[in-house]
DNA sequence: AACCGAAGCAACCGCCCACGA
DNA sequence: ATCGTGGGCGGTTGCTTCGGT
């Protein structure tokens, strides 16, 4: 069991806020002699504060170099992408990230991150779609209405984004835009299994309810998402010229299939006339989730503006973000970014 | 201007772990 | 090997601020 607090039995101690005197007697006594043992720390400053309260005072606010201000695009990204991987692993995730503390980061992951990882349709803990099933009801009628395929089976369809958004609320827009990103690329042949799904869950759309047809829609749907995040083949060395070539395609058949110009789009290429292009040569840039200005045109291709504020594309101006594709050859880890730029812009 | 609910954040609580006796 | 202690950690609380009505 655990033991009992350190400040059990300390009858008398003050709880609460800080105030400056009592923040400059921890100060002075820390600077002068270090802290030593927090639990002896109190008295020999003076102080009638537990050393447990201390040692927090200190560590989350005293402490000479913290950072203070707003986390900045990149420090967020970082934190989500840590917590993919450790989970709510505070300290560790702090250390990655100088000048913040485990409580700050706690808290702005608590306050912001995790609302807006919850409204990109991400669940929080487990960093995949969420599977919440009163978001998805209803979910396979939409897809089924906007797709807008060439044939059964057909690997180059589009999407009407524009029925998406008029038939669906915001958040199962915004969910389906996810969805719909995940699935669409399966435009790369190699990613057939992500359409197949999708055509599967689409015809049981068109059998009835669960129960007529022996197919629950939604279990579809959560299947369908499930592949269209996980079916994906990782990138060889070779693979990413050829992969931004097919986004670059996928994007611009969304531009053409959904009826939205290339201005809507956001984003605008050079004498290609792609929506996006993707010099291939580019070196890799750092991510900017919000980016607006988006000019990588120093040796690069990628040129972006900022989109209306009402387009459902809003974001896409930063797919210059796919030089990440380089750094660990995940396809995932482009549509996670897909979806970040989805929740940061709208 | 007043009220109220939501959001943000500092601080607290209690459990866990490492380490030394 | 066991136990006690100090420190660290994640979860939670509650106060303050902000924004909407």
């Amino acid at each position: 069991m655990g033991r009992s607090p350190c400040c059990d039995g300390e009858a008398g101690v003050k709880k609460g806020p800080w105030t400056p005197e009592e923040d400059k007697l921890l100060v002075d006594y820390i600077q002068e002699k270090g802290h030593g043992s927090w639990r002896r720390l109190p008295k020999l400053a003076g102080l009638n504060r537990c050393g447990k309260s201390c040692r927090l005072r200190w560590t989350n606010y005293l402490r000479p170099d913290i950072k203070r201000g707003r986390f900045t695009e990149d420090e967020e990204k970082l934190i989500i992408h840590l917590h993919s991987l450790l989970g709510n692993k505070w300290s560790s995730i702090a250390t990655k990230l100088p000048g913040r503390t485990d409580n700050e980061i706690k808290n702005y992951w608590n306050t912001h991150l995790r609302k807006k990882l919850l409204g990109m349709g991400i669940d929080p803990v487990t960093h995949r779609p969420r599977t919440d099933l009163s978001l998805l009801a209803g979910l396979p009628g939409l897809l089924a209405a906007a797709g807008n395929f060439g044939g059964a089976g057909s690997a180059t369809g589009a999407w009407d984004m524009n029925a998406l958004r008029l038939q669906a609320d915001a958040a199962k827009f915004q969910l389906l835009q996810g969805l719909v990103r995940a699935l669409t690329t399966a435009a790369v042949p190699a990613l057939a299994p992500g359409m197949d799904n999708l055509m599967a869950l689409l015809a049981a759309s068109n059998g009835g309810q669960n129960g007529a047809g022996g197919v629950d829609q939604s279990m579809l749907l959560q299947q369908c998402q499930w592949d269209g995040m996980n079916n994906l083949p990782a990138l060889t060395n070779s693979a990413p010229a050829s992969g931004m070539h097919n986004i670059s395609g996928m994007f611009d058949s969304f531009g053409a299939g959904d009826g939205l110009s290339s201005t809507e789009l956001g984003c605008h290429g050079g004498a290609s006339g792609s929506n996006v292009t993707v010099d291939a040569v580019a070196p890799p840039r750092p991510m900017v989730a919000n980016d607006r200005d988006c000019n990588n045109n120093g040796g690069g291709g990628v040129s972006c503006e900022q989109t209306p504020a009402s387009s459902p594309f809003d974001g896409l101006e930063s797919l210059n973000l796919m030089d990440d594709l380089n750094t660990d050859g995940s396809w995932k880890d482009l549509l996670d970014q897909m979806s970040w730029l989805n929740s940061s812009e709208l």
